[in-house]
DNA sequence: ACAAAAGTGTTGTTTGTACACCCATGC
DNA sequence: GCATGGGTGTACAAACAACACTTTTGT
């Protein structure tokens, strides 16, 4: 038995088994804009992987806790306000080898948002910029360290979590019309929705959404009413999607 | 800008916003025995938190994945076989002051096993046992580090995971009858179930199960047909469990 | 009037739920 | 036979999917 001390390095200083790590966050920050799924990316400016892109994020801080260092990072690289959107937790990596500086782990995080009126272009050296999501899936993107493989599972968290919570909304600004709404799943499921059921099941589902009285003029045709987010986020029922995901 | 470094700790030594970390896995055991639903813990033999009742855990080895680190830790701490358990990682924690010693990352493993014929107590000093898990939900039970929040998280989880995954297999073993899958559900979701309209539901979600071709004989009563894991995971459609879960 | 998009109705099919009923075994 | 639990049938209700139809705006 080791001897106990009060402080970890104390009595860990001397085992070559155990070593430290360091800690990041990693964002995986995703958008609706003309009609694609965007994702925002980062070129590095420093070594390893320097000008390749990647997904923005950065040294979680001593006192900082990792929800803080996620909100700081989305303003430093990617200039983006944090308070307005969603953000989640998706999971660590930890691989050793995943990152040449040594034993380095990621909190990833799940960011999103609406189409940000922010010129993104972040504070740092680093330019930030949209890509969609379909030329990372494809391969004609790639990215940084184990960045694709996590970007992979944030895809098929997002595709899931519209099925079961309200998080389509968040891609929404503070208010929307039913067919933005739709619009957001068809896009990220890839597939078409019928207009009167979506409606219908929408409503059906007790606080997915509200009305707030107001109406929105579409360039032509009907006004369309105006919702916003409603108090719940798990949706019951779920809208479950169809079998034949895509197309 | 910093200058670059090969080594993160070269260029991050000076700095005094961040520092180094430690990782450590732990893992959230749970099965059913006796219609309840258990977990395994274990009395810290060491300083924190010493004597009190926590998660099972330790630090994540050099040239470790987190998923090898939680097996050995399972082994190490729990003497259970990992190899015939459903292992997943529920999510990181790393909040400063959640343990004492220092900036501690721990990422939290669910693992999801059949009443389990190993007599738990593991290896180490630290002896293992099962608690229903309502002794730590209603407080009777205290845990060391932020392992109660970590334990709810993780019960929200396997509830939820009933619903969209095949989860509930993991807790029967190899072979089993409709009835005993249809108490596991019971037991997690604290609800009756009816039992044709389960085994209908069941039988009808495509790659749920599998029938062996083999029998059971109950104590009294017809012979159960029975079944083994079907080759899917995520079930469609899902067991949505009813609006009220406890009666 | 016409186009376009919002919103409603209708109908046939599928799924869910409750519960009665039959089956196979041990005693 | 009887008790016990496994397994099937059925009938009503709710949910879903497809699609026709009506409403409200701009031009």
């Amino acid at each position: 038995m080791r001897p106990l001390g009060v402080r970890v390095d104390d009595w860990l200083k001397d085992s070559d088994e155990v070593g430290p790590s360091w800690l990041t966050v990693d964002l995986a920050i995703f958008t609706v804009r003309d009609d694609q799924l965007m994702v925002l990316l980062v070129e590095r400016g420093l070594e390893p992987f320097h000008g390749m892109p990647a997904m923005p994020g950065g040294y979680v801080q001593k006192n900082e806790t990792l929800h803080e260092g996620a909100l700081r990072e989305l303003a430093e690289e990617a200039g983006i306000d944090g308070s307005r959107l969603h953000l989640e937790q998706l999971g660590a990596y930890a691989d050793p080898g995943r990152d040449p500086r040594g034993r380095v782990v990621t909190v990833a995080y799940l960011a999103l948002g609406p189409d940000l009126p922010a010129p993104v272009g972040g504070t740092d050296a680093t330019r930030a910029f949209w890509a969609p999501v379909a030329h990372v899936e494809d391969g004609r993107l790639d990215l940084a360290f184990d960045h694709r493989a996590i970007l992979t599972e944030a895809l098929e968290e997002v595709r899931r979590k519209l099925e079961y919570t309200a998080a389509a909304t968040a891609f929404c600004g503070e208010t929307f019309t039913l067919t933005d709404l739709r619009t957001v799943y068809q896009v990220i499921w890839g597939q078409q929705l019928d207009p009167s059921n979506f409606r219908r099941k929408v409503l059906n589902t007790t606080g997915f959404v509200q009305p707030t009285g107001e109406q929105w003029l579409p360039p032509t045709g009907r006004p369309a009413a105006l919702y916003r987010r409603g108090q719940a986020w798990l949706l019951n029922p779920p809208l479950i999607r169809a079998e034949t995901p895509g197309q």
